[in-house]
DNA sequence: ATAGGTACTATGTATTTTGATAGTAATGAG
DNA sequence: CTCATTACTATCAAAATACATAGTACCTAT
């Protein structure tokens, strides 16, 4: 039997990556943003099945996990963008193999 | 702009994927079943850290989106032995991608 | 007759995650 | 002075998820 022990680890990638885009709406999120950088008001505006409280949690979250960048223009009324990271972007071919995976599969 | 609403869609994959796998252990078990089948018992002594209840639980599910297999032998004491069905396969490069992101990116 | 191994199953509880609702700050327009 | 706009922030309730614990069924070996 080879070694099992290297799965289940709580730090392996796997867990890790689980727990950083574990929420609801993260995979959702960096996915819109992939098109490019967008004001917190587009972002709410295509995403009306939640909650504005909701979508700033987990984009401060994806933040503080260097996924995506937030600039704030000191503007009245404020301005505020979210785009992706590198790191954001190196993550992206998987949200779409992810996302192809289950377009081709789960047609149930 | 272009059109956005393709994302978040209840019904998109991702949607879709994210359901099926989004319990705590589903990616984990799937990454451990990649090795060949497993009996429950093994699975369980792989998988300190929760309990048989969770993990039945999981792999039922896992069995009913077809993305394992459950095979009872009728022996005593009992043998059950759980697998990668072809679907299951098919998903196991992405959480190999995963992974990979998760050790290469996430080192804190 | 009893104990042991395997794979569950049932039930209640705790924890985590998500949602609903209302309120804040800044400033310019009228 | 009041209103509108934008991007939050705070609080509490609801729902989903996970955990702890105990019990079951089956046959076999002693």
């Amino acid at each position: 039997m080879t070694n099992n022990t290297k799965f289940h680890l709580p730090d392996c990638g796997l867990t890790k990556v689980q727990q950083i885009l574990g929420g609801k709406w993260k995979l959702l999120l960096l996915w819109y943003l992939s098109e490019g950088p967008r004001r917190f008001g587009e972002i709410r505006r295509c995403f009306p099945e939640t909650t504005e409280a909701m979508l700033t949690k987990q984009l401060r979250e994806l933040e503080q996990d260097k996924l995506i960048h937030r600039e704030v223009f000191k503007v009245v009324p404020p301005r505020v963008e979210y785009s992706l990271t590198d790191l954001g972007l190196k993550f992206f071919p998987i949200i779409q193999a992810m996302n192809n995976w289950g377009e081709d599969n789960l047609k149930d």
